[in-house]
DNA sequence: GTTCTGCCATAACGATCGTTATGCTAGAGC
DNA sequence: GCTCTAGCATAACGATCGTTATGGCAGAAC
């Protein structure tokens, strides 16, 4: 199968490619060529594993969006304070980024200004959204706050705040101070320090 | 001069067109044609205006700056007290809404995951970042905060997230509810409620 | 050893991109 | 009236886009 043994599988050196150049120069202004010339694969190749260019952005995002699920339940394993639980976003999100080594702030907000309606890959958008508010409401449940649906959607606030900022930061580099997912993350402990009604233990 | 006489000037027309366009289906995604289409401008007179492309986004991104500068300063001009100030960036955002009917979060968020840098219409990005955060840290002193600058942040992230939420509600229309903005601003106005130190009149 | 499959390299396709060139017409200024 | 300017419409430029076609080669299957 593999012409060269050693190297990864033909689809995963796609969306390795594919995915780190959408991500660092946008996929608009990605051309097809691009990926080819990374991965190292011939244009024949592409559309026998994917249906064109569309396919390929679909399939990044889904794996990525896969990915950060992963992460996000990874950490969460690693928590049992419920509190510590909700803000397990913004570690999770910091761990994905150690791991994948994305400076430039969230793929899915940049897809989201990108892509047409009706593309394929909007579906992974709406999943990340989904995956996003179910959990912290369900999270925000857990830890006994008055109202989960306010507390999902002020921590989510300041999360798209500092992934936002992380995609600014990179045109104004320079400017801002600090790593903008810590002083989120503070932020929405101080705030939630308000928020959360001790709950009396039931045992 | 024009020649029709009760249209606006061609410059006006193209910034008009172009600015509509690049917002909507993003700057990437619009071609010279169709600007030059809705403008109902030739393409020699476009290149008589503007330097190309690059300059027409610069010049869009411009004057959607001072757009935006002016809204701000008309809604600071109304208010005296100072926390009303610092929450005011809420309420020129949703005036400029409802003035410029941008349904699609910041434009200047969009051109930050568009525009390659080195690219003209960065300087704009940069001004936008950096009227934000001093302003805001500006409005923070003049509050009596303790600390001005931890306060400009937290209202920053909140902004960011409000924004960013915009557009990715473009993308998933339908699946979130209520005004970002409108969570946002209470938001705030409650986070900053611990963190205002009431400062003695000095009258 | 032959066949078959997966992938390669190269080239070409039509379409669209940003840009420039060529005439032409309508109004302003003298 | 004449000139000059500003903008018009159309067409063409080379480049690049996403996509498809062609031919060849290496390793697996049998």
């Amino acid at each position: 199968m593999p012409r060269d043994a050693a190297s990864r599988p033909v689809r995963e050196r796609l969306l390795d490619a594919a995915g780190e150049l959408f991500y660092e120069y946008g996929i608009a202004a990605t051309g097809v060529d691009a990926v080819l010339t990374r991965a190292r694969v011939a244009p024949a190749t592409l559309y026998a594993h994917f249906s064109g260019k569309d396919g390929l952005v679909a399939a990044t995002l889904e794996r990525r969006f896969r990915q950060w699920q992963a992460v996000w339940d990874e950490v969460l394993d690693e928590r049992t304070d419920p509190v510590d639980r909700l803000l397990s976003v913004f570690d999770a999100v910091t761990r994905y980024r150690a791991v994948e080594g994305n400076r430039r702030g969230c793929a899915f907000l940049a897809a989201a200004t990108e892509l047409p309606p009706g593309h394929p890959g909007q579906q992974w958008l709406a999943a990340d959204s989904r995956l996003l508010t179910e959990r912290l409401h369900d999270l925000a449940g857990a830890a006994g706050v008055a109202d989960p649906t306010a507390v999902a959607d002020g921590l989510l606030a300041l999360y798209d705040g500092a992934l936002a900022r992380l995609a600014r930061q990179a045109a104004t580099s320079g400017l801002d101070t600090g790593d903008p997912l810590h002083r989120a993350r503070r932020m929405a402990a101080d705030w939630l320090a308000g928020q959360v009604r001790p709950v009396q233990p039931s045992g």
